[in-house]
DNA sequence: TTGATATATGAAAAATCATTCATATAATAT
DNA sequence: ATATTATATGAATGATTTTTCATATATCAA
């Protein structure tokens, strides 16, 4: 016997992993990984368009994967919780490890 | 400044998490996590056509998430290693975690 | 060889998704 | 009100990918 999660799980795991899978959202996850940055600073350092990135952060946000804070014409965003990160690091230990 | 991983190390990670996140490769990896299983075994136990079991099978043994062996007809496939089941869990917690 | 069962695969169809482009909204300053 | 900067978004495009269908290959038994 099997013991697979019910298919309501593998659903939500699978969107959880979707939107982890995308080259521009983990440069901005990693981007925003020691703290809050502006949609700007994050447009440089990630070095995407600022149309794309923004579209990328609805997604991200929309997951709740990160949070959001207004400060005038800025808008910051930082990683929701733990939990992210704790993603990103089993994947990037599983691909550099030898 | 922000320690994003180089554009190489970040499409690694994206092809690990793309392969990870779709339903019928979830439900199958899942299946084999206590042990290798025949292919029948597999498409039973997901409830996927045996076609594509077998497309999806072989993302798997591209990517080398799982091993293979074959005894007469039979084809029995397991996880390559304990990465995969550490990334598993760690999606999982994250969506069952309230 | 023929038949039966197990697995794999090419091609097409259907669906999904990342990206760009143009433009809109939001906030502030002058 | 106008101008400027920051961010968001709708629509279109292009690319990729999941799934199905039909068929091929592989192994064994009779």
């Amino acid at each position: 016997m099997a013991n697979i999660p019910s298919d309501q799980i593998i659903d939500e795991m699978e969107s959880l992993l979707n939107i982890a899978s995308d080259f521009t959202r983990l440069k901005i996850m990693y981007a925003i990984s020691e703290g809050e940055k502006s949609v700007n600073q994050i447009v440089t350092e990630v070095g995407a368009s600022q149309s794309l990135v923004s579209h990328q952060l609805k997604v991200l946000r929309k997951a709740n994967l990160v949070s959001t804070r207004r400060d005038g014409t800025f808008v910051y965003y930082a990683l929701a919780d733990e939990h992210v990160m704790a993603l990103l690091n089993v994947v990037y230990e599983h691909v550099t490890e030898e």
